[in-house]
DNA sequence: CGATGGTTTGACTTACCTCAAGAACAGTGG
DNA sequence: CCACTGTTCTTGAGGTAAGTCAAACCATCG
């Protein structure tokens, strides 16, 4: 593996240093030889940048221009709506791309704003258009994200059309967890939490009360530890039940008796 | 504009016919001259074909290998939770393309049923990965209509993180009423609402009663006229005020305070 | 040190869910 | 054509989870 930058976290690589784990791991792999990728990412990352917390990347409304794949940090986008409060609509984390939804409208939805001072390698729209034109394959590779992205929210909408406040915090912490890379060590997830609480209540549309209250019913059972953000999930069975595992695939096969019929 | 096929909808066409609604309208428009797109039509169309009501078009679970193109009828996809509950995480209408989440991680999450008779376009993902390869210019549309696929899901989650019953439902509805087509005649908006009320609270994450119950009042206020599922939004203007037009430009510029660096 | 913004906690209210029973409706077969 | 069954939709009563308002608490930072 190779050389990372300054030890800004796993994810942080040096300013035009090739970037295994970003660029490389998401949009170029298995598409160009070592030699050819190099070329290709001087070409695609023009303007490796950073943000401080509050910074925004970008308003709501304003016209694509660029893909952003987040280096290190994390970021929050939001509409503001009349009565002034924010809803979130997602939360990008290291090795995310950002700024997918925006391509097909011309767009943006929301705005973009970091939560912790941040890095973004920066894909101008016209050097992706180019490349894509000449490499198919990257183009391809760039659908199959989009593609995941579209699973990805998915499986938000499946969790948000679930009632139960229980069960949006459950899959959300533990779906940070993943998102932030964490890697059990003897059973448990600990982790950073790398927004505030009323962030959180507002992506699962619920209020930072109910949030906080949930929370210390499950400290109250050890299912949890909660120290300010600092967050140890230690019986990840728990919340994982409680998320509501819908794989199903018994139950399903009674509801849906009816045959399938293009697929063999 | 052509000669459609019987009166089974506007939608609706015949089998091998070109379809300019459907296909043509949202993958190939102004990629290819009307001669070129009329064969690439005849390759990717293998096999236009019909399910009726209750039929699966595919299992959860199952491989992705074809991308489907609704001409007439409504679909729902759904999955089925433990407790035998249905979640359902999206509605197909006319003129949509159905399986786009499932092209990048190579299998379905959900089960997709036919809610009314329905008429699909069968887009093998090996012909359409032929052709793309053919024409980048078909890939590109095909990423944008992906692209597009996510905003679309990322105003849907804005919607459900409105805490409040009336927002999703009044939201919901008018969103139904657009992806079907619906005109405004004399300010009011008529259709049949194409799935049962169950169906439309499971995606809302609410129950059938509450669903019911907001209906009531919104009638006792005319606002809208249901008579079993013939529905008419009677002031289309109350339901978006519900809604909440999340726009807000004005007040998102006093919360955002800081610059954005990268858009100027 | 006080100011600030995030977090917790409490008391109260309300919106929504649950359960249960009718009512409307469609399809079926006599 | 009319009882039938089953399904969907409505309506009601009651409980509970989550929202609201308000105050106390706790870090961080100037």
């Amino acid at each position: 593996m190779e050389q990372y930058g300054d030890s800004a976290g796993p994810w942080h690589c040096g300013a035009l240093q090739t970037c295994p784990r970003c660029l490389f791991a998401n949009l170029l792999t298995s598409v160009l030889a070592t030699r050819g990728r190099e070329r290709l990412v001087r070409r695609l990352i023009r303007d490796p940048s950073s943000l401080n917390t509050g910074q925004t990347l970008r308003r709501e409304g304003e016209p694509f221009q660029a893909l952003f794949m987040l280096r290190s940090g994390v970021l929050k986008t939001f509409v503001v709506s009349e009565d002034g409060g924010e809803q979130i609509i997602d939360f990008h984390f290291p090795g995310e791309l950002v700024g997918l939804s925006a391509m097909g409208t011309g767009n943006h939805l929301g705005c973009t704003m970091a939560l912790s001072p941040s890095a973004v390698c920066v894909i101008r729209a016209s050097d992706m258009d180019a490349v894509c034109k000449e490499y198919p394959d990257v183009q391809k590779r760039l659908l199959q994200l989009t593609s995941r992205e579209i699973a990805r929210r998915e499986r938000m909408h499946q969790l948000m059309s679930g009632t139960r406040a229980e069960c949006r915090l459950a899959m959300a912490l533990l779906n940070i967890a993943e998102r932030l890379g964490v890697i059990a060590s003897r059973g448990e997830l600990r982790f950073q939490l790398p927004m505030a609480r009323v962030d959180l209540a507002a992506y699962l549309g619920l209020t930072a009360e109910t949030t906080s209250r949930q929370l210390r019913r499950w400290e109250e059972r050890n299912w949890i530890r909660t120290r300010g953000r600092e967050f140890t999930i230690r019986v990840p069975p728990a919340l994982r039940a409680l998320a509501g595992r819908h794989s199903a695939a018994e139950a399903q096969r009674q509801v849906v008796n009816a045959g399938c019929q293009y697929m063999p």
